[in-house]
DNA sequence: AAATTATTTAATCAAACGATTAAATAATTT
DNA sequence: AAATTATTTAATCGTTTGATTAAATAATTT
């Protein structure tokens, strides 16, 4: 066993500052944090926090990477299964970040500004340049499906932006509709749970229309 | 004729700090922005920004009054017009709204950003609380359409969720899709100015879907 | 031309913030 | 028990930042 001393991973100081630095940071963006309010969060004290990650920028590019890593992560292993359907794909697809949202619904938001900030991070803190070309299978798979399909063409980049925004969209304005709705964070979520069998409903809707 | 010493409102110099100051803080949010940055953007310096405004906050207030202003306005006009069909309403809010993102694509990421750090601000400062129930024509004819459809209702939060998502989302990720898919903002503007006509079929197809 | 107003200059303050350091103390390992 | 490692304490440094001030200059009005 190489899990002796610590049982958890996550039970190190290490990564117990990193976890405090990932919600303070995902909750505030990176201008807002102060290492000051990391080290409160972590429970450990300024001194320490720099001790590890020798600076606020060194900890901020570690979170960060891991949350694009998380947002990426399975992707891959969905979209390029030869085994299951398009339509399939795209269920699980909403599925998994529904599921993810609700356990992350800062996620989103914190990646969208950051990135807007600073694009290069993309391909700088990331190696997000890699599976550019890759010829997934759900490339294929769609262009089968327009070609056996004798409705008007759609450009695949408007349904991408319908898909992800509709299943992203409302996690980024839930503070909004929350709060013109006086909906509350449970109620919120269950309409995002209908929303996991709705949206590949939706979807299929528009690509059969006309 | 009341404007004889300034031939435009914006001519004068509160107007021009305030309209520096609005670029920046839209840009890179409340807290990532100087005061000096303001002073450099406006053409202006430190001094004559508080000399004027008192301070970054007070500053801040008066552009983010505006910019909801901005967002809710005209809103009421179109949503309580009884001229109009319920289709109609939906493509005037969409074109309105795609034409207005267009000239001010930061202002979704800004405003949503500003509002999750603070939500309280949109009863503080803002009177956002006053058209609360105001039994709009459209919600009357949203029931209408419900009840003489013989079809598998929906909760009108999804289908508003759906509409803003389609609409706004695509500009909140524009920093991450177009350095994904290499697009230039003109081609991104193309694709919107296609979903002003689009989104509303869309929304159609999914209300007539089942 | 004189008076008033607008804007700049430059210096400065106080507070906040990122970061470092050295020494003290606690915890863990050997 | 001794040695090593982890963490705290507390002070401090240098910089940034919001904000203020007083005096000088420019522009506008009277």
């Amino acid at each position: 066993m190489k899990e002796i001393k610590q049982i958890e991973k996550n039970d190190s100081t290490e990564e117990k500052i990193k976890q405090a630095a990932r919600e303070v940071f995902t909750q505030k963006g990176y201008a807002a944090t102060r290492t000051r309010d990391i080290a409160e969060a972590s429970g450990y004290n300024l001194a320490l926090i720099n001790y590890y990650f020798r600076s606020k920028e060194k900890l901020f590019d570690i979170v960060m990477l891991e949350h694009l890593q998380t947002f990426v992560h399975s992707i891959l292993g969905i979209v390029d299964d030869p085994a299951t359907t398009l339509q399939a794909k795209i269920e699980v697809l909403v599925t998994h970040y529904i599921d993810m949202l609700i356990k992350n619904p800062d996620l989103p938001l914190f990646i969208l500004s950051e990135i807007k900030q600073d694009p290069s991070m993309l391909i700088s803190k990331v190696g997000m340049d890699k599976m550019q070309h890759k010829e997934l299978y759900i490339v294929q798979q769609w262009n089968e499906m327009v070609a056996t399909r004798n409705k008007p063409s759609i450009n695949p980049a408007h349904m991408i932006m319908n898909l992800v925004g509709m299943t992203i969209f409302p996690f980024i304005g839930s503070p909004l509709i929350r709060n013109r709705t006086g909906m509350s964070i449970e109620q919120f979520n269950v309409l995002m749970e209908e929303r996991k069998k709705l949206i590949p409903k939706w979807i299929n809707a528009i690509m059969n229309m006309e």
